[in-house]
RNA sequence: GUGGCUGUAGCUCAACGGCAGAGCGCUGCACUGUGGAUGCAGUUGUUGUGGGUUCAAAUCCCAUCAGCCACCCCA
């Protein structure tokens, strides 16, 4: 094998068949965020790491951050996260801005993390944030927005499920068991380490870490009942606007859902595919985006979806679209040199006209110029040799069909243009 | 950051101390103005990299790099 110099470790290229499936993502997600008036935004790739270690975890700052020494000796931070920028960009116009704001955004990321299936250290991310307000109904329409995703893309309730819950109604339930709101963050740890552990295990370790059988066992029983939602009327409420909305298919209730962030503080959730795979998304509410780099409190609902899952997932149930990265086009033939100026022509008329032309660069055996349509999904081939220059014709032919008629030239023209109508 | 599995032709893999192979692909021809099918012919290698053991290494050992998987983490 031939020594070539090897891609950053964790980055991924995107060969054209690649990018025809990431802007069909990309465009599947501004379709979904336009169809409910979100904005399209995005903020610097660079940003100091004094924006993420105002709010962050320590874990993502100090060791999954790429962070680098700028000329000036300053410390500059590929962006981990959007969240930070958001509260920065919403801080910094705070009395401008029409509240609520719809926003979303589809960029790059960079975490550096040990890559593995469904983890990259660079990567896409789709943000979308509604903020400035607190009911259940931004709740609700979020949630929404990752049902309407799925749908556009294809992804039916019984592949994907959103499991939703609310830390508060967690922290009620808690104070209930007599669990120190202090010790509320370690036991939503406890509770988000439980999937992959067995039941008798979970119990040693809760017990280990300083919780009484009977807290144990309470802790169990909450996340065994399917019905605690019932008991918040933020919850119920928002359930409610979903079912309205005609999403809650997707839509389960679930008691171990807390999600690792700090800063959610009432509802949360994250998609998953049902067919025993990762989360696909993960959101919630927060009640103070922008205080920590310096604004009033401000609260909002929120989801982050990462591509490379979501691609993995549509992959498996067959629902990306076939690379046919060029199939809108038609191949404009070359005979010889003496009539390829010709050719060149016909590629600048049918160009004007509105068709995608791909002319053949070079003279070539028909065969290979066949096959190179062929093997580019190209359907539509014009052949201007030096019969029809000769008539005044354009021979059309359909791949698919292997059907080919000769028309004169603009009746030709027209008859493509209907071609790819 | 910790642990495990895997690196052989463009791709998928075989060979598991003894001549590096198959299928697919690709190129050409049958077919010099007509593609996919078919037939025939041809093509492909520092076995990831570096070292070690051995008469002999793709094969065993060490290191390293990369990919995958689990842990960790998931903003």
């Amino acid at each position: 094998m031939r020594q070539v110099i090897r891609p950053i470790k964790g980055t991924r290229d995107f060969y054209p068949e690649d990018m025809a499936i990431h802007q069909w993502l990309e465009g599947a997600i501004q379709q979904t965020s336009r169809s409910f008036g979100y904005e399209a935004w995005d903020g610097p790739f660079l940003e100091s790491l004094e924006l993420y270690a105002a709010k962050s975890g320590e874990e993502l700052v100090m060791e999954q951050a790429f962070c680098f020494k700028d000329r000036g000796g300053d410390l500059i931070t590929l962006r981990p996260e959007l969240t930070p920028t958001l509260a920065r960009m919403v801080a910094q116009k705070q009395q401008q801005l029409v509240m609520p704001l719809r926003w979303y955004s589809f960029g790059p990321f960079w975490r550096y993390e040990r890559p593995q299936r469904g983890r990259t250290r660079e990567f896409y991310q789709w943000n979308i944030d509604m903020v400035d307000v607190s009911g259940p109904a931004a709740d609700a329409e979020l949630i929404a927005v990752c049902a309407a995703f799925f749908r556009n893309v294809g992804l039916q309730p019984e592949m994907v499920k959103i499991r939703v819950n609310d830390r508060q109604l967690m922290n009620q339930q808690l104070d209930a068991l007599n669990i120190l709101p202090e010790k509320h963050g370690q036991v939503f740890k406890l509770i988000d380490r439980k999937p992959k552990m067995d039941a008798v295990d979970w119990e040693k370790f809760v017990i280990d870490s300083g919780f009484s059988r009977e807290q144990s066992q309470g802790l169990l029983g909450l996340l065994h009942n399917t019905e605690l939602w019932t008991e918040s009327p933020h919850l119920s409420e928002v359930l409610g606007i979903l079912n309205a909305m005609g999403v809650s298919d997707y839509i389960v209730y679930d008691s171990a859902v807390i999600r690792g962030l700090d800063y959610y503080t009432g509802v949360v959730f994250e998609a998953v595919d049902v067919s025993g795979g990762r989360a696909i998304l993960g959101g919630g509410h927060y009640d103070n985006l922008v205080s920590d780099v310096g604004g009033t409190p401000m609260a909002g609902v929120g989801f982050a979806m990462g591509d490379v899952m979501i691609k993995i997932v549509l992959g498996d149930y067959g629902l990306l679209p076939s690379p046919a990265v060029l199939n809108n086009a038609v191949l404009v033939c070359v005979f010889d040199e003496a009539t390829i100026s010709d050719a060149f022509s016909l590629g600048s008329t049918l160009r004007a006209n509105g068709i995608n032309t791909v002319v053949y660069p070079e003279p070539a055996k028909l065969v290979k110029q066949f096959k190179y349509a062929d093997r580019k999904n190209i359907n539509t081939v014009v052949l201007r040799g030096p019969d029809e220059i000769a008539n005044g014709q354009l021979t059309i032919k359909n791949l698919g069909t292997r059907e080919q008629t000769a028309y004169p030239f603009a009746e030709g023209i027209s008859e493509i243009k209907k071609l790819l109508a």
